[in-house]
RNA sequence: GUGGCUAUAGCUCAGUUGGUUAGAGCACUAGAUUGUGAUUCUAGGGGUCGCGGGUUCGAGUCCCGUUAGCCACCCCA
């Protein structure tokens, strides 16, 4: 016998995770789609050059690589926006600019595992390329809220910085050569405080003064009026500083303007994101309950995103969803509905002399758009009904010969228990009509 | 990749200083009940104690390795 077995960091998906889980894909869906990006697809493989053009140290380490059959180099997929850049330079004069996408599939990365921290894991992106409007920027902050509202989620806080902001500031104080270390650095005050950041700040040949400016800077907090201000500030005339200090003040206006609550986009001058190609917006979004989860959706602007592999400058504006590590979080607030089953109904196989009306009910009820499974075996009411329950039916429909004698059947409500009475009079009309009514009384019920 | 913690039935866990055929609750199957999810009762199935090696008369228990999970670092979704 063969152990069955899965590899460290890969997972299988029951069918109550992976119900929960294509539910927050047709969510996502459901919200790019309100805003015009349209769906594109890429390959899981791509040439090895690709994928490692502009990986950093780090990124080159967690690729899955291999050599293909044909003895080519080739790597696995290790995030969207890499063979996006790819895509678009071989695609972009066919789709003209500005160009928005979303992309939702699965990456892989060989780092170490942890939870919400997975091998295989699935992204779902959306960017919007070919623009340096504002309004694009706008708009990825919207979506970001729109989907983390959609999901069902109240609690969560969307925090956004622009990159010119610390730019600026680190360029007057002349460490514009170690920003990658400092922005790191920075990043880390979530978690660590700030005594031990200046330190590691310090360990980066940061001065004393420059790094209290630092973090100063950072830790700045409270109503976005007043923080734009202590910005202007710490900018003084830098120039750099001064557009990311500008744009943040749009963004939040239109934000405001757009009907966002306030409190939920806060300007939070720690975000960096590790990644270096973001030059302007940065967004990363948490939830407030669990904040250690780290960011469930984040993006942010760049310039040129497929500068190695294209001389045509591609600024453009997106953002990712986390839905694994989003998945993780929610399991562990108990927020996750978890149902066995898609179907909304369960038709009891009571009787076998009645199969073949049993199978013209089911396709009637189908065919009025319901989900409906149809129980293969006369086995014990009982038993067939204990089932339905486990596997988080709504609803059950019971005939047996002295209903379909009677022209009526038993609408039982699976989670109340009770059960309705149907007077169909053998009208397959009739019954599917009440079906329906019935279970929409369930849905809006919840 | 580095360090720490953990691994016993489908699930949650007991298992004494190493000592006979490894237990409980829940779940599951069958029946009491050939028309309805409960309760109760009866019977039943299910464990190479993660895997491999070592110490020992004897290992679920001690030691080493390994795999997987969790935590921290790193990085990030």
């Amino acid at each position: 016998m063969i152990e069955p077995r899965t590899l460290k960091g890969f997972r299988d998906h029951l069918p109550a995770q992976a119900l929960a889980r294509e539910k927050i894909l047709d969510i996502a869906r459901r919200v790019y789609r309100s805003y015009g990006f349209a769906p594109i697809d890429t390959p899981a493989l791509e040439y090895l050059e690709i994928l490692t053009g502009k990986g950093s140290e780090e990124t080159d380490k967690q690729l899955y690589r291999f050599t293909d059959h044909g003895g080519r180099e080739v790597g696995m997929r290790f995030d969207l926006t890499v063979p996006f850049a790819r895509f678009c330079a071989q695609h972009i004069a066919a789709l003209g600019t500005p160009f928005k996408r979303y992309h939702m599939a699965t990456v892989w990365r060989g780092e170490n595992t942890q939870r919400g921290r997975y091998r295989e894991f699935m992204q779902c992106d959306f960017d919007t390329i070919g623009t340096t409007s504002p309004v694009a920027d706008l708009e990825m902050v919207l979506v970001v809220h729109d989907l983390l509202r959609a999901i069902g989620l109240e609690k969560f806080t969307i925090r956004v910085n622009d990159r010119r902001v610390l730019a600026g500031v680190l360029a007057a104080l002349g460490l514009a050569e170690r920003s990658t270390d400092v922005l790191r650095s920075l990043d880390k005050l979530g978690k660590a405080t700030p005594a031990a950041v200046a330190a590691e700040l310090a360990a980066h040949g940061v001065t004393a003064a420059a790094a209290t400016t630092l973090l100063s800077l950072a830790t700045l907090e409270g109503p976005p009026a007043d923080v734009l201000a202590a910005l202007g500030k710490i900018v003084g005339d830098s120039e750099t500083g001064r557009a990311g200090v500008a744009a943040l003040e749009q963004l939040l206006a239109g934000v405001a303007q757009s009907g966002v609550g306030a409190g939920r986009v806060v300007i939070d001058p720690s975000i960096a994101r590790g990644l270096d190609y973001y030059t302007g917006i940065v967004v990363e979004s948490f939830l407030d309950e669990l904040p250690s989860l780290g960011s469930i959706c984040s993006g942010g602007r760049y310039d040129n995103l497929a500068g190695l592999y294209t001389k045509q400058p591609l600024p453009g504006v997106g953002a990712s969803l986390g839905i694994d590590r989003l998945l993780a979080g929610l399991e562990e607030l108990g927020r996750l509905e978890l149902v066995e089953t898609p179907a909304e109904l369960f038709l009891v196989f009571f009787d076998d002399k009645h199969l073949a009306d049993y199978l013209r009910i089911a396709a009637e009820l189908r065919g009025g758009g319901m989900a409906v499974e149809f129980f293969p075996e006369a086995k014990r009411v009982g038993q067939q009904l204990k089932l339905a329950a486990k596997r988080g039916f709504p609803a059950a429909l019971v005939i047996g010969s002295d209903e379909f004698a009677a022209g009526t059947a038993q609408f039982k409500n699976l989670a109340t228990q009770v059960s309705t009475t149907i007077d169909w009079h053998g009208d397959l009309h009739v019954l599917a009509d009440a079906v329906h009514s019935q279970l929409e009384g369930i849905r809006a019920g919840h």
